[in-house]
DNA sequence: CACGAACCGTACCGTACGGTACCGAATGAG
DNA sequence: CTCATTCGGTACCGTACGGTACGGTTCGTG
């Protein structure tokens, strides 16, 4: 492989990372510190430095390994009924909402957010690839699955993602990131997830299939 | 008044302020030190320490001075027309969408979100209800107009909002945060601004006013 | 047992930043 | 003219953190 710097992280390694997370959760970037880590480990600065180059190095195995965690998941290829497509949006949307929600995805996302807006921005092309990547990758597969069964009516997939997306979402991740209550955001969410996909399919449902025919006005 | 603390800055604060915010914009908040703020602001950190207190201070001072430069502009109190309230909610997505995308709005979000996780969090509550209280206002009332002009039908205006704002913004405020270029961020708004309305009304306009009834399946 | 590699713990160094103190210049009042 | 207040410029201090070097220990190998 060109690329086997990050197969894996070797267990040691691993752990390392868990226990970089876990200090990140509490307490943000700035409790952050390589001495931290390495207190918290049970590891030396030396080794910090000689496993992951510097500290930014060290944030972006963070990330890395993180994404390494999420379940890609392929759903079934057949045909699918209606029930089992709202079935498999329903719980796209709620496995959604529980990463945005996770301690370890804020924490992660505020510390890319964070440093975004200097010359870096490394960590959040990051964030993007990694993290980003995948779930729209599952999604849009589920999207397709729907379409070919004839239960969804779109032409540009990536739109109706988005649809889903913000329909699921809305302003929620960026107020949680910015300090609402996981527990008062998840309250919200929960209310919201049968909502999203009910207006999602009244939007791109396959005519006769949900409803009566939808007439686009001008 | 019992807060007459920030009812205004003095010109020479605000002209501190908004050096600040630029020094903000370029740079990121590691680039934000006080010696560079008043070395780019011709003051004396003694000045910015009288005047603030301390960074955090200054900080805040920087969202409650941005804040306070948004227009609250209420709409027409009279009955709508479609064709009015379909406006109204264009221009209110398009607006929405360009303070978002500004880049004060970004790095001053990138700020609030990057030290959230500590144990502060005083500027993310800062952020929400000086930044998002007002333009969800706006909106609220002009949903409201909708009803009552009998344009729009909903029980709760917040879930609403929710759905308009999701269906506008969807991730791409993270996104941008994240990094992505604003360029590529405004190209991909431009052409949903007019899909999100329109979505919009198909969830939310009353039956008979801007398609066939719809049947809300169980 | 002997040797070497990996690694932990710690001590150390340079730097950069938040915050404070001091001093001189300008401005306005009497 | 003189005094007082305000503010800009600079020098200074303490601290905290990133990064490096070194001694001691464990563990695997021949």
């Amino acid at each position: 492989m060109s690329k086997p710097e990050q197969d894996q992280f070797s267990p040691r390694q691993s752990a390392v990372l868990e226990e970089a997370l876990s200090l990140l959760v509490e307490g943000g970037e700035k409790a952050l510190t390589t001495a931290g880590v390495a207190r918290a480990a049970n590891c030396s600065k030396e080794s910090l430095y000689k496993w992951f180059g510097d500290r930014d190095g060290l944030l972006a195995a963070m990330i890395a390994y993180q994404a390494s965690k999420v379940r890609t998941y392929e759903p079934a290829g057949g045909k699918l009924t209606r029930e089992e497509l709202r079935a498999h949006l329903l719980t796209f949307v709620r496995d959604l909402v529980d990463v945005l929600s996770g301690e370890v995805s804020l924490a992660l996302n505020r510390l890319s957010i964070g440093q975004a807006g200097a010359g870096g921005g490394k960590l959040g092309r990051l964030m993007l690839e990694r993290g980003r990547g995948p779930i729209g990758k599952r999604a849009m597969t589920l999207l397709d699955a729907g379409r070919r069964s004839g239960l969804l009516d779109f032409s540009d997939g990536g739109e109706a993602y988005q649809t889903l997306y913000g329909l699921a979402v809305s302003d929620l991740h960026v107020r949680m990131l910015l300090g609402v209550s996981p527990e008062t955001a998840r309250k919200e969410f929960g209310s919201r997830a049968d909502r999203a996909v009910d207006a999602f399919l009244r939007l791109y449902g396959a005519a006769n299939k949900w409803e009566e025919p939808r007439i686009r006005h001008a």
